[in-house]
DNA sequence: AACGCCGTTGAGAACCAGTCCCGATCAGGA
DNA sequence: TCCTGATCGGGACTGGTTCTCAACGGCGTT
């Protein structure tokens, strides 16, 4: 796993430092979303530690090299996620409790082609989000049922 | 148009003020995706004036009332887009020269009605982005090009 | 093993879209 | 016209992210 990262750097001559390592340690661990804060919580919890700069330009860097994706899930700041030995996938965030779970769709790939070159589009990447309430606590199941009575009147 | 943000502010017991039937009057006019700042310089260029907090209240209530949409093409700030008059549709958003066309496929809510069902969801909305690269201007195919490339080649 | 080149690192400053504050103003019903 | 409560606006503030630049550290070379 940290083999890729060294070769994908090799390959680009960029240093494989210290930093870099521990960082994609903590990504490549991970199967969740992680922000940058969360990054560095990780690395202060190993006794590890880099500048806030360090973790923006080594996730940057990441997404670069195709070992990790970026997301915004309307949080006001950015989250990453490891692509490694993952499936492509889309997201369903709740705007209640702010859960994040994923599904893949088989339609959608074939859409996405079939669009980009009706349109003359080299598609390169997709974001495929969908916002609104999932049926894990009780406040989000009563938040969806308020929804629908709301979409229903109105 | 005026009447329905009218009708709606009442409904809601809100005054109808003048900053907001010129800001509105700036989304309705336009069919384009406008920033914040994009909306005060057109207020500037018709002699109103609105002040930066009152522009970014007045579009998210406009949001909120369901006369606009909000996007984020990545670009580090937010863009607005009036929903009035206009159906359902989605984004390919070039990473070369930003140009942002628009596309409807008609298999596409059918497939978020699905997920959403299996996956205990209430859907509210939905954010369905492309990026890639266009082919209007040389530099933009040519990008193009050396994507398919590079795509082929790794 | 020591050298040197050049990209990386990190602490803090800078940046900037967006939000908050709060006294002045205004919409609109009585 | 008066009154009340919401809006407005200029400027201060927030917080995520980027920039700066001197010190440092990979890593290929000698």
């Amino acid at each position: 796993m940290m083999q890729v990262l060294r070769g994908e750097l090799r390959e680009r001559e960029l240093p494989f430092t210290h930093q870099r390592e521990a960082i994609a340690q903590v990504m490549f661990e991970s199967t969740r979303h992680l922000s940058a804060d969360d990054v560095a919580a990780a690395l202060r919890q190993r006794g590890e530690h880099a500048g806030k700069a360090t973790v923006y330009r080594t996730l940057a860097l990441l997404v670069e090299l195709g070992l990790a994706t970026e997301h915004d899930f309307d949080e006001g700041f950015k989250r990453y996620e490891t692509k490694v030995g993952a499936a492509q996938h889309d997201h369903l965030i709740c705007t209640a409790c702010g859960r994040v779970s994923t599904f893949q769709h088989p339609e959608l790939d074939r859409i996405f082609a079939e669009l980009a070159s009706e349109h003359g589009f080299e598609a390169i990447t997709r974001q495929v989000k969908v916002f609104g309430t999932c049926s894990e606590t009780a406040a989000c199941r009563e938040l969806q049922r308020a929804y629908r009575e709301a979409g229903r009147t109105s």
